[in-house]
DNA sequence: CTTAGTGCTTGCAAAACGCAAGTACTAAGA
DNA sequence: TCTTAGTACTTGCGTTTTGCAAGCACTAAG
């Protein structure tokens, strides 16, 4: 087990993905449906090889990612978000909410406009299908 | 002006407040009424004297928190939240509540109760409060 | 039995962090 | 005026984390 900072529940959510790079792997699968190291590894923000190992290793030790192997692909993985990884969907939803109203260099794309309009539709809208994802 | 990873609005959010120390500041100043460097050292993480010079310049720098001098001691430093600080608020309680949700070893105290109870409310509550400390 | 695809691991230099100590400015008391 | 306290940093230095390039291991297909 790991040493947390305090008993603060915001501390202790830091302590688990509070860097620059757990939360945009999060929003690789929730948001664009990437499920695999390879996909991960193509998106624009360039993260780094043992980086993304590093930080697949930790999502899934918090049970936050699981790891499964492709039933197409034996040598290919496939990551999927858990219940509570799918509980981070507000968290990235207010996020990226604030990053589009406070940086003129992020254009608000689809999804930004529909969360601009009502937020708590998008919300809902993703909760249903993410959950319908993980039954499978 | 720093370097963006990409034009992705969570990603430029994280490149601001990505870390294991800028929410705990902002959580000092919004939640806790905490508004000077002495106090923030008091919290109980910890933070190094050299972090918290750092990230308190990078979030005056990025129009998050503004310093002014003690209207009651003038060798006293006020930290407080901008209107861009302020909209912070909404990610604050989202990770304060999933942090709640899944740390055993976090306990909900009053604020967590009325978070789980009624979100919207405590949002609706401390919007008008920080707004309402803003125009002093 | 070689080649491609996929998912890592390793080595090393650079950057960030964490701790202890020191500095600078203001204020108040002797 | 000299000292002491309060507040807010800054500096030095050793440790940890990050970033980049390269290499390795396993599976599948030709």
């Amino acid at each position: 087990m790991e040493k947390t900072r305090s008993d603060c529940p915001i501390s202790c959510s830091l302590d688990v993905f509070g860097d620059k790079w757990s939360l945009l792997i999060i929003r690789d699968v929730m948001l664009r449906g990437k499920v695999s190291y390879g996909q991960f590894l193509e998106s624009e923000e360039k993260i780094a090889t043992n980086i993304l190992a590093n930080r697949l290793s930790v999502l899934e030790a918090e049970n936050i990612l699981i790891k499964r192997v492709s039933p197409a692909n034996r040598s290919k993985f496939i990551y999927s978000l858990t219940p509570k990884g799918i509980d981070l969907l507000p968290i990235v939803i207010e996020i990226m909410d604030w990053g589009a109203k406070y940086n003129a260099n992020c254009p608000r794309r689809e999804l930004g406009q529909k969360i601009k309009k009502d937020k708590a539709a998008v919300i809902k809208e993703y909760y249903q299908k993410l959950r319908g994802d993980a039954e499978q």
